[in-house]
DNA sequence: TGCCCGATTAACT
DNA sequence: GTTAATCGGGCAA
């Protein structure tokens, strides 16, 4: 039987939650899967929200670990992150990709998909395949902004097996670009993009 | 106050 | 390859 994460997995630094939550399942209201890929972002780093102080959309971030951060991206999508290191730290993961594995059909028709076998069974890969579109497809909104990530509605198993993680730079920041802070499951095909070799 | 930019995505050429 | 959608934060004025 897989293993709850508990608040002290989250009470560690986010390099190394980052790369043990790949393989971990994390479910919604009991919709989810597989987390293939995440990002860490430390409140050192130009690149976190936190780095320049509290405002009222990171205030989460400087609460303790364990809880969700969700944050809208472009004025469009969501984006969900978990809170990690001690109290203060105010570092989180990004929350990129994960492997469909409960509730397709829900996630299929927040998402806008087909239910028809014939045309979503290319289309599941794209399902969670970027923070935006996981956040759609699990129905995760600001509504879901702090919440505890150990009890309902959330559901967050540690992985049964050793996982291979790939490590690269993240995606779509200009600022400490050159740092490899992402991290994902190694040949996934639910990646948002690949890693390179 | 106003302007620019961003941890994105889909729909274009 | 480019672009539009759209809003909070940072910073200049």
């Amino acid at each position: 039987m897989p293993k709850r994460l508990t608040r002290a997995f989250f009470n560690r630094s986010v390099h190394e939650v980052a790369p043990d939550l790949i393989g971990a399942t994390m479910l919604f209201k009991g919709v989810g899967g597989r987390i293939v890929e995440v990002e860490a972002y430390h409140h050192t780093d130009p690149a976190a929200h936190s780095f320049r102080g509290p405002t009222r959309r990171n205030a989460v971030m400087f609460g303790p670990p364990g809880y969700t951060y969700v944050y809208r991206s472009y004025g469009i999508h969501w984006c969900l992150n978990f809170v990690c290191e001690p109290e203060g730290s105010a570092s989180a993961v990004l929350i990129r990709a994960i492997e469909p594995t409960a509730g397709l059909a829900a996630m299929r028709r927040r998402r806008g998909m087909s239910q028809r076998r014939s045309q979503h069974r290319n289309q599941d890969r794209l399902l969670c395949a970027g923070p935006g579109r996981l956040c759609e497809a699990l129905g995760i909104t600001d509504a879901q902004n702090g919440l505890a990530l150990d009890a309902p509605p959330f559901e967050l198993l540690a992985r049964t097996s050793v996982a291979e993680v790939a490590v690269g730079p993240r995606i779509g920041i200009t600022k400490a670009a050159d740092k490899p802070w992402r991290y994902g499951l190694q040949g996934s095909r639910f990646l948002s993009k690949p890693f390179s070799p």
